[in-house]
DNA sequence: ATTCTCACGTCAACTAAGTTGACATTAGAA
DNA sequence: TTCTAATGTCAACTTAGTTGACGTGAGAAT
């Protein structure tokens, strides 16, 4: 006998008794998060990266010439926790800092063209997950869906 | 000076300059998971307790005198990740095991009345933040909502 | 009745991604 | 010079997992 087709490695969907109406919503949370970052994390892997490359990465990219001060309030880590995944993706010159160019005392941070093309594919893989969905549900669907996101986000 | 109003642990929202029209949505996918757990993760950790211990009662709720190798399917980790959280939940008697009333060789799980009640409290805080998000938005936007994450779920 | 096997349990070593604490460096500011 | 702010680094720890190896207990098979 097979060994009943042992499906996919996470929790599947729709396997759980709904002990309440708010429970498909709970577990979509979950799920949705795996979808949308599945493909991007496969893809970071194969270039020996991670979610905590990705998210620098992302973040200088749309802050360039970020300090290391700023970067770690804006990610929310410590300088020990930061030094690994900067210090590869610096070695890896995916990265470049610079000391301020006349004044401070502070590094800055940009990303080098090889550091964009991976940040935007990354990026691309989540935000086509996203595109999928926005168009099965049309525009309106989509700003529903910001809305509620948005009030969920708010309890930070 | 002051020093800028240091603001909250993790990533702040719309501090980034959006490079893509669906940037603002991918970030709100980051926060929405965090605002979600949140609460829940603290009154967990009142408790001594945690999302994988969570996970497994949230679980075991839905699924009464569920096996230990059909958990370990279900929540998609080894039965060696499983031992430890799953050993303190008996331990506190949170979650009872049973051998199987005359058949079979597995064990059963349920939740104990206590359980039942940590499950159900750390649950509602997270049922809380979204019923409270899909009461600003109305019906039609809850479902708009459901119909994007299933969308972006099913790249699982 | 022994043996086989399945479900479960546990030990050890490892990895990833963080944490805190302590201390060193480096370069403007006083 | 000396002070201090921004950065760098070392060590020890935590959480939540992983793989591999091996042990146990009970039903099934011969």
């Amino acid at each position: 006998m097979q060994k009943t087709a042992t499906q996919a490695p996470g929790l599947h969907r729709a396997s759980l008794t709904k002990l309440n109406e708010l429970d498909a919503a709970l577990e979509l949370m979950y799920y949705g998060w795996r979808g949308m970052t599945l493909a991007a994390d496969e893809y970071l892997a194969a270039l020996g990266l991670s979610r905590p490359h990705h998210r620098i990465l992302y973040v200088v990219a749309r802050r360039p010439d970020i300090s290391i001060g700023a970067l770690i309030e804006v990610l929310g880590i410590s300088k020990q926790a930061l030094n690994r995944p900067l210090g590869l993706l610096l070695e890896r010159k995916l990265l470049v800092s610079k000391r301020s160019p006349e004044q401070h005392r502070s590094k800055l941070l940009r990303l080098t063209a090889a550091g964009q093309r991976i940040e935007q594919s990354a990026s691309d893989h989540e935000r086509k997950v996203l595109r999928e969905a926005f168009d099965r549900v049309g525009a309106p669907g989509a700003a529903a869906w910001m809305a509620v996101m948005g009030a969920i986000a708010d309890n930070n």
